[in-house]
DNA sequence: CCTAGACGCAACGACCTGTTGCGTTAAGGA
DNA sequence: TCCTTAACGCAACAGGTCGTTGCGTCTAGG
């Protein structure tokens, strides 16, 4: 907090006004959402919110960037599959709840005319990526696994079918199906 | 059409709004685009529009329907690989093409909130699932795959890392990148 | 306790929304 | 060719939303 005044009345507005944001996403397509329906949530003035963040996109961005930053911690079971197993799994949970999932829909459908979203986008995924390299380099180094398909490549095809079943097929989004994902691409 | 009166202006104003929607998705948010936008683009008066289509989200499905019946036709080009990159590619091009890329932006992005869309979404799927039966029935019978991985599973594993690249990702979508997945997916 | 940064409030003009009544145009059958 | 009427154009509307402004109030932090 760079502010010059982060203390108790304004932390706790930013704090009701993300709570409200987030909670509108849930119940509302992107495009309905207004300042002042936020401000109106949060039980706050909506000049109040409209000093502070310039665009609703702003507002976004601030949000989605701070439950980005928790980190999903690299794990270290003794092999691939079960730290795949692991990592996949809590992006499944994720992708069930319903703040993670909106914010990963309202991404996809505003990066398109937004550079600063989609930036944020990629940036995200190529986190997702760096925090995995540790675990293909342990599994290469074991040997359970040739110099073959870049991290990439396997990130991506492991990936992939969470992102199609949650966006675009709208199937069910289980642990068994990781598994049969992660037989399919290690096999 | 099975309207009382389909002949000429009736024909010409519908295809002009189809045409002003399509081309407003391309370069707005699908929340800021409204039925007077499409209206005023189209060249037509805004309740002619209202009169026709209720709401917004009719006239979006009815265009998404109407580019989406152009069935990808189904390749034998006497292989799997051959037939596969046949069919890849042309869903390539659909991603890039814009018209494409944008409505299939928009589904994701209204799915969740919109049980009509969400239900296109599902069923434009099943739609090339099925078209692909066929294919792999085929390479089945050649020889040239196990029962092992049932269609559903494979078609998941092809597509899917050309959404996330188009949605997610936004890494280049190149016909070498289709390639590269099919070398994957079946080696 | 005092100062100043943050918030609440009321009001505003501008814009966008969807509807209605009525006049005008042009399909499509006779 | 003419006639009917479905479909469109037009103007006006009430209601709502948007973002801004000036000013008074509160409260965090020194």
């Amino acid at each position: 907090m760079n502010s010059s005044r982060p203390g108790g009345r304004s932390a706790r507005v930013k704090a009701a006004v993300h709570q409200a944001l987030l909670d509108e996403l849930v119940e509302k397509p992107y495009g309905r959402i207004g300042i002042e329906s936020v401000a109106a949530r949060a039980g706050v003035h909506k000049t109040s919110v409209y000093r502070r963040w310039a665009t609703l996109e702003t507002l976004f961005a601030e949000v989605a960037e701070e439950l980005a930053v928790r980190e999903v911690p690299v794990p270290d079971t003794g092999s691939l599959v079960g730290d795949l197993r692991t990592v996949m799994r809590s992006s499944v949970r994720l992708f069930k709840d319903p703040y993670g999932a909106a914010i990963s829909r309202v991404l996809v459908a505003e990066s398109d005319h937004s550079p600063a979203l989609a930036e944020m986008s990629q940036r995200h995924w190529e986190r997702g990526v760096a925090n995995l390299r540790p675990v293909f380099a342990r599994a290469r180094a074991r040997g359970e696994l040739g110099p073959e398909p870049t991290d990439e490549r396997l990130v991506e095809a492991l990936w992939a079918p969470l992102y199609l079943r949650r966006l675009v097929n709208r199937k069910p989004l289980t642990y068994a199906y990781v598994d049969t994902v992660i037989a399919d691409v290690l096999g």
